[in-house]
DNA sequence: GCTATATTTGGTAATATCTACCAAATTGGA
DNA sequence: TCCAATTTGGTAGATATTACCAAATATAGC
């Protein structure tokens, strides 16, 4: 489905997503309107899910953040359901993911500041119905924060 | 530094990193080309870092993804410094943080199949001198993974 | 292997957008 | 209050987008 020609593409975009369709219908090498079209088509399929200005978080004010170890008491699909639509609308919450091992569930949460992490807990995280425990592993420095697949 | 309505920008470029200069100079209330001034200000500060097209992991072929629990024998910079060239360079790791708690590293990996997963543990991260524990947390779904900084 | 059909391609041109420049407006100090 | 520095909106030439077409290429049936 997705193909040689649409990874090159796609690895492009996701290095300049910005990128003209010049730009890119001469790295991929093909003329500008079948690369209009293949993007179009990615976009329309899904494969491209949207586009986004990357900003540094330290930059724009975010001085902290954490990844949660979260679990659950239960794992009904009531407390389930609960948990994932309070995490889905709380903006700091830039990602969850349900996992195997110790934790059912490792977040990224981003904040301003260690006060603001701190209000998350006790005005968010603490009061979701069914929640068994919590750890904060602090993070101490971003390595890496990758968005583009490895093609 | 980062204002009021530079936050705006910011914002709406998160939501739609394609939007033309003319449909975010409307949304954020200001003429195109002050608001052309301050997306390219933005930019050469390095608050915007760039650009990305987020590519939805399964459509495109990368079935499998994992959190690793990393922690090193020694933290010499020496050890430290061998660790995070190699994270670097490879592009499977989409993100690696230095963390407290149990773990010294939190990474997230994306590969197409679990095969490809043991070849990355076998060819690379027991290859990495000075590795004292590594503990996958295989993602069984992803609830929410997000780019845009909770203005 | 050959034809008919469907799909993909490259070129084109009207439309839309970008982006450098200018003069006017606004801001912040002294 | 006045001056200097910064930011603003308007403009226009240069650039890019995007829908259309005819030609080329791939696909399937026989």
């Amino acid at each position: 489905m997705v193909e040689e020609q649409d990874e090159r593409i796609l690895a492009e975009l996701q290095k300049d997503g910005r990128a003209t369709n010049q730009q890119l219908a001469e790295t991929v090498g093909m003329s500008t309107s079948a690369c209009w079209r293949r993007v179009r088509a990615l976009e329309e399929a899904g494969v491209i899910s949207g586009y986004s200005a990357l900003v540094a978080r330290e930059r724009a004010g975010f001085a902290t953040s954490a990844i949660l170890h979260v679990s659950l008491e239960r794992h009904d699909v009531k407390f389930v359901d609960e948990f994932v639509a309070r995490v889905m609308q709380r903006r700091e919450v830039l990602e969850c993911f349900a996992t195997t091992g110790d934790a059912d569930y490792h977040l990224r949460v981003v904040v301003r500041d260690m006060d603001a992490y701190n209000r998350f807990l006790d005005e968010f995280m603490f009061r979701i119905p069914g929640i068994r425990h919590v750890r904060t592993n602090v993070i101490l420095k971003e390595i890496k924060t990758g968005v583009a697949l490895p093609f």
